[in-house]
RNA sequence: GGGCCUGUAGCUCAGCUGGUCAGAGCGCCACGCUUACACCGUGGAUGUCGGGGGUUCGAGUCCCUCCGGGCCCA
């Protein structure tokens, strides 16, 4: 039934229209009586709220969106809530800023606790001025500031027009997922899967707090080898070459590759430290590189991770001088305050940061003889924590660790059974595989989970206080799960009371938050409704997709695949769609600081939903893309195409006298051979646009419907255009051809809608509108069977054929600069034998398109005669053009 | 140093398991205001498929090597 076809359509105000419709009917509404088998679930990132919304957002998620809007239409019912993730050190220091406080796990919880800014201005409170505050009192000012960037957010995705179920939504610091992630790692504690260990570790001195392998960023680092002399007890000196002078304190042995030659004699002596006078051992261990520097190292606790490695396996001792603060520690430590450096350290080094203590120490062994040279400049790879601007030192601390399959796991080879979850996960593309087995295989330590820092979720153990007020970390208190989430830095454990805090026998909370990996590796069970809703759970886990970008292979998916395999024994999901980055035309990434960074909003204004999202759908997963206005300007023209082809189409629905009227979609109406040779070409598209998104290839599915589209519109509409409009308007005078036509057009037009719905939602939407009911996001995925059936033996290429010779006839007259309406008089055409029998069917509306009055001669092509690649070789041989039509005076 | 991806018309990219694969769109040139569309239509030009070897009857398509981009891990 065709309602209404407005007489000028366009795209202006779309998005908000059907934005708001579809709320209203809850097009989008998972229906949570379905079960495992008619789910689609979907894992979707939660963005940053406190970060920026940029155009890499818009474009991975709508990739997302083509799958979900697919799979709704192919029958299933979608669950893909969204998440926000607010956990973490970005939201911790825009809290700060924005209320003036500042979080202090020592204090209680305050009731009611009105903050003493709402907004600053721009301006930084300065960290003396910052009221402190409890946890529980920080995560609420976070939960009310995030509300705002979500809600930016939310606009921003409906504006685009991602089918989000709006009523699923969480927070990665919400009571919910606190709740999951405190019980997750109880569970992995109970089962001793977590575990403490006072350990060397990496540390980032800036923040505080230690470092999980997986938020390494290795950096090249300017810095100066220094060649420096240790002393043997015959009075030979030996040297190594450090960038490291400053930790000559900190030494514990010199150790060399076992098959350096130089260094044969040496293996088993002692050598005494310059400056402090130390003995150490001089040792063999293969990790010693012969090629670098002296090829004799000097092994301090702790320069580098090489150094832990050499530390745990030679059975070093410890010789710690750098502490947490990055700084020297202030006492003289004690196996240097007996030696000749004692004065040295106390005066020049105590309570120095790591590089004023070098410059001390340069000087130093310049003075006493055992520099030798000048520094030699150099650059090297350094580790640095990825949000942190100054290199890691590796500090010994307690820490609480999940395994992950990095270390030995008695009685169990937890790596292997997660390389063995990667091979089960489908990875799209599948080469992002190796990004995960690169990664677990070299995993050399398991997942270190505590943090240092105070917004958070807690780690959510309290520890006794012994009689003699020492904390007793090897027996921690352990909340009941039903009461999660807890805070142990404001709430006392079971059987004791908050006044014994911090007393002898009482107990203390753990100050520790978890990494921010540790909740959002969840988000398959958070959203799922682990522990919460076992019903839902049932229905939607594991889940079928987890989209996310390539960069967080290592952290978010790996961390995602650990958890659900230790607590449920499977893979969270069966897919995982990686998106690329976005480029900008100099092939390099977007980024702010290149000033090169459009708002997303800006673009869904300027250029609309539908358009933006077909330069995003544009390019396929796994592979960069540049960041290209052109595309999407194809993209607007795709869709205010798709609007007048299908006004086209539909006029022939519409009674002039009531303005409505009815198509009949019954593909046995169509009885003329091009027309049937239409529908089997686009059953053909049909079929490899759902080939192609079953196999997440969503950009082939949309080239191949946008190139079947195009081709409709410039030769089969125009053939069909006089035989659709027939000779009168009333049911009876219609003949089967006319009636073919449009039954064709309709059929067509029908099926290509949801075919692009995924792509443009907001165009297809607006001309379902127009005639069908409900929405076309809900409607059957079309299938090629009943094309097939209307299609008959008809072959696309008959379609192929006419339109070839109607651009032949278009030929001439462009040659001989005359408008399309010319009439051509008289024409011989010659035609590949292939293509004759196609063009003879459909010569009347060869005729009629290419308004050719007289008489139309086909003959067959000679061998060699036209170009195969114009025209498909069909050339008009002779012809004679009629007057061109007077211009019509302009209005 | 190891690994992955990538190099096809001026631009952005398709080209699956080797044999109409030398393509599309944009841009460009020329023409045309044809009652679905000027946010348009029609026609046209454009490439030693990064270089060099090899396998093959036959290679953008497989192998080797070199060069150039991007990324990950040491």
């Amino acid at each position: 039934m065709v309602r209404e076809v407005p007489d000028k359509v366009g795209l202006d105000g779309l998005e908000q229209r059907y934005d708001e419709r579809w709320s209203a009917d809850g097009t989008f509404a998972f229906d949570r009586t379905a079960t495992r088998g008619q789910v689609f679930s979907i894992d979707t990132p939660p963005p940053t709220v406190s970060g920026s919304l940029h155009v890499g957002h818009v474009f991975s998620y709508t990739h997302t969106d083509t799958v979900a809007r697919f799979q709704r239409m192919r029958g299933k019912e979608v669950f893909y809530p969204m998440g926000w993730d607010d956990n973490g050190l970005p939201t911790e220091r825009r809290v700060q800023n924005y209320f003036g406080v500042r979080c202090d796990p020592s204090l209680p919880y305050v009731e009611g606790f009105e903050p003493p800014h709402h907004g600053t201005d721009g301006k930084n409170v300065k960290p003396g001025d910052q009221v402190p505050v409890s946890r529980r009192n920080f995560i609420e000012l976070c939960e009310r500031l995030t509300a705002d960037d979500e809600r930016q957010f939310e606009e921003l995705w409906r504006r685009l027009g991602l089918s989000v179920d709006w009523a699923q939504t969480y927070q990665t610091i919400d009571a919910t997922s606190r709740a999951a992630s405190q019980r997750a790692f109880l569970r992995n504690l109970a089962r001793g899967e977590a575990y403490q260990a006072e350990a060397p570790g990496l540390w980032d001195v800036t923040f505080q707090t230690a470092v999980a392998q997986a938020e390494l960023e290795a950096r090249e680092y300017p810095g100066f080898f220094h060649r420096v002399a240790f002393h043997c007890p015959d009075g030979e000196k030996v040297y190594v070459e450090t960038t490291r002078p400053e930790l000559v304190g900190a030494v514990v042995a010199l150790i060399a590759h076992p098959d350096d030659e130089r260094y044969q004699a040496l293996f088993g002596t002692t050598v005494t430290s310059p400056l402090f006078g130390v003995e150490v051992p001089v040792l063999a261990h293969p990790a010693a590189a012969m090629d670098k520097g002296a090829g004799i190292a000097m092994c301090c606790t702790f320069g580098d991770l090489t150094d832990v490695q050499w530390w745990r396996e030679l059975q070093l001792p410890t010789r710690s001088i750098v502490q947490r603060d990055g700084r020297l520690s202030r006492e003289t430590p004690e196996w240097i305050a007996a030696g000749p450096g004692a004065d040295l350290y106390a005066a020049e080094l105590a309570g120095k940061t790591a590089f004023s203590a070098r410059t001390a120490v340069v000087d130093a062994l310049r003075d006493s003889g055992d520099l030798d040279g000048e520094p030699v400049k150099t650059q090297r790879m350094t580790n640095f924590y990825e949000k942190g601007d100054k290199p890691l030192e590796i500090v010994t601390s307690r820490q609480w660790y999940i395994r992950n399959g990095g270390r030995d796991y008695e009685g169990r080879d937890l790596k292997a059974e997660l390389l063995q979850r990667g091979k089960e996960l489908d990875f799209h593309p599948d080469f992002m595989r190796v990004r995960y087995d690169n990664w677990v295989g070299g995993l050399n330590g398991d997942w270190l989970i505590s943090r240092q820092r105070f917004f958070g979720v807690a780690v959510p153990l309290w520890y006794p206080v012994t009689a003699a007020g020492d904390v007793d970390h090897e027996h921690p208190i352990v909340p009941a799960e039903a009461e999660l989430p807890i805070d142990p830095t404001s709430q006392a454990p079971a059987g004791y009371t908050e006044d014994q805090r911090g007393v002898p026998g009482g107990f203390v909370g753990d100050a520790d938050v978890m990494d921010t990996w540790a909740t959002s590796s969840l988000t398959p069970l958070i959203v799922s409704g682990w522990e919460r809703d076992e019903d839902l759970m049932a229905r939607v886990y594991p889940m079928d997709l987890r989209p996310q970008g390539q960069d967080i292979i290592r952290t978010w998916l790996f961390a995602s695949v650990v958890r659900s395999h230790l607590e449920k024994g499977v893979l969270p999901w069966k897919h995982a769609a990686i998106s690329g980055w976005i480029l900008d035309p100099d092939r390099k990434k977007m980024s702010k600081s290149k000033g090169n960074v459009v708002t997303p909003m800006g673009l869904l204004e300027e250029h609309g939903a539908d358009a933006v999202r077909y330069w995003a759908a544009s390019a396929r997963l796994g592979t960069d893309a540049a960041f290209e206005v052109g595309q999407m300007k194809i993209g607007r023209r795709l869709a205010i195409k798709v609007l007048n082809a299908s006004k086209f189409a539909l006029t022939f629905g519409v009674d002039p006298q009531t303005g409505t009227g009815e198509i009949v979609l019954d593909p046995a109406r169509v009885t003329v051979g091009i027309d049937r040779a239409m529908l089997a070409g686009l059953a053909d598209v049909v079929e490899q646009a759902t080939e192609a998104f079953e196999a997440f290839d969503h950009t082939r599915a949309l080239e191949v419907t946008e190139s079947f589209f195009w081709a409709f519109c410039d030769d089969y509409l125009e053939l069909v255009k006089d035989r659709a409009y027939g000779a009168g308007t009333a049911a009876s005078e219609l003949t089967d051809a006319t009636v073919s036509a449009r039954t064709a057009l309709a059929v067509a037009l029908d099926v290509m809608l949801r075919l692009l719905a995924p792509f443009i939602p907001f165009a297809t939407e607006e001309v379902w509108s127009w005639w069908r009911t409900g929405s076309v996001h809900r409607a059957p995925w079309p299938t090629a069977r009943p094309l097939r059936e209307a299609a008959g033996d008809a072959d696309p290429l008959q379609l192929t054929a006419a339109g070839h010779a109607l651009a032949a006839l278009r030929k001439i007259k462009s040659e001989a600069k005359v408008s399309m309406r010319t009439p051509v008089l008289d024409a011989t055409m010659a035609v590949p034998a292939p293509l004759l029998a196609g063009v003879t069917d459909a010569l009347v509306d060869v005729k009629g398109a290419g308004r050719v009055t007289g008489p139309l001669e086909l003959v067959a092509a000679a061998e060699g005669q036209g170009n195969p690649d114009v025209q498909g070789g069909i050339v008009v041989t002779a012809s004679e053009l009629g007057e061109p039509p007077a211009r019509k005076p302009k209005a």
